[in-house]
DNA sequence: CGCGTTTTTGACAAATATCAATGCAGGTGG
DNA sequence: CCACCTGCATTGATATTTGTCAAAAACGCG
């Protein structure tokens, strides 16, 4: 399936065009990184802080005020929002090089969690608005990003309220499949746990596991362990995903 | 009396971040109209084509060459996605005062199509996106309704993947109250068939149908006509709407 | 190696879709 | 102006999908 952003799943997930999170932003530890000035990098390094997030930790709440703004650095990151009773959706799964936080009323529209130890930079709200002033470049870039999500999150709409709960499992494993594939690798990580795959797919865990062990069953993919697969028929996969 | 609800009536309903359709704008026949500088109004309305269409008309298609920018002067416009199979998912309805087609990748992301007779302005592409490098106010706007609507589609998103039919109707008939009580209404117009709120909400006309008989049996609402209605008790629609 | 947690599996229930009429309203042509 | 026609909406009966509940199995961890 052509997903804007070649696997931009919820939220803000690696990106075709940030591609691979470049070499020299990962060591300066900080995302925006295309056609940003070396002068507004700089500046962002200057203002921000490193943060590391152990697995299972909440980054911040829904309707928290917004006073950073971040970028992944390392590890995996789900946003969600919940029903007053507990029900939980989440948005998206965020990996390296996604960005976070911008919330253009004052605060968060959604959690933020740790779905895995997390390495982010962080930017006080205030002082990166006031950069962006300076940096029309950077603006563009976040322009650039929110158009994207704003792809995946329609794709996601499309799934969550048209697709089959086995159409939406086969979907998952193949946008993680190439998500996965685009860095080179052919054994796919499972790195969520089942309920949080429900939670992103609208779903109940045992009809995640149900579909999971479908494709299984059905020579779609070959499950390694309960946490990695191989994709053993693609087109077959992304017939059964409904993208074709 | 054309579906529309009347031209003016759906153009009386503002947006919650543009607030109502600024009077300027609307003369100019651009709704792009925070914080903009004169010169780039003028600029816009220099390169702006006005456009006429009819109920039921397609603007664009997904996937096809973006090729121009949209502002929604008047009328209702749904947004679309597909399967190929034909089933449908809507992703937002649009009001005046709405703008549509950016498209990051060359191609949109979604088909538009006019729900009422609807009049537009359309900027080309490439010119539009040349303003943009001259007037980052602009660019700074443009970013704030991604935003925004980015939060509208993961509320969407909790609906699609967590809410029951009974909760997604009164989620849509609060929403639709909400935006017309902000231009001062108190009778709500339901501009779109069943048909279209059922591809909104992920389910069926049926299901829409009986939701929407069950809201008005159980007083959330009074039912003018099929295409009209007055919320009777609010606090218990957004009880009902899982908003509480 | 045992224990708690996650996942899988199975039986059953509930929600919603599907199928099939019927009713209603607006538009059209006589 | 009225009656009919057509498409949309409603209503009811039934089918299907997916959720719920319960328990067993697998895994990870001490």
């Amino acid at each position: 399936m052509s997903r804007a952003g070649g696997g931009g799943a919820g939220s803000a997930i690696g990106r075709a065009g940030c591609g691979s999170l470049c070499e020299q932003c990962r060591v300066r530890g900080i995302s925006v990184c295309r056609s940003i000035e070396p002068a507004a990098l700089d500046e962002l390094e200057r203002i921000m802080t490193r943060i590391e997030l152990p697995a299972g930790r909440v980054l911040f709440d829904e309707a928290a005020p917004a006073e950073g703004l971040f970028t992944l650095v390392d590890g995996v990151v789900k946003l969600f929002k919940m029903l007053p009773d507990g029900r939980r959706q989440i948005t998206g799964f965020l990996l390296a090089g996604d960005f976070l936080g911008l919330a253009f009323f004052n605060s968060y529209a959604y959690s933020a969690e740790a779905v895995t130890d997390a390495t982010l930079c962080r930017f006080p709200r205030d002082r990166f608005l006031a950069l962006l002033e300076r940096h029309p470049a950077l603006e563009k870039e976040l322009l650039g990003r929110a158009s994207s999500e704003l792809a995946a999150a329609q794709e996601q709409m499309l799934l969550l309220g048209r697709k089959s709960a086995k159409e939406r499992v086969a979907s998952f494993l193949l946008m993680l499949a190439r998500r996965q594939q685009a860095a080179g690798r052919t054994t796919v990580a499972l790195a969520m746990s089942r309920h949080d795959i429900a939670d992103y797919l609208g779903l109940t865990i045992e009809t995640v596991s149900r579909g999971i062990r479908a494709a299984a069953a059905e020579g779609l993919i070959r499950l390694i362990d309960r946490h990695h697969y191989v994709v053993v028929d693609d087109r077959r996969l992304r017939f059964a995903a409904a993208a074709e």
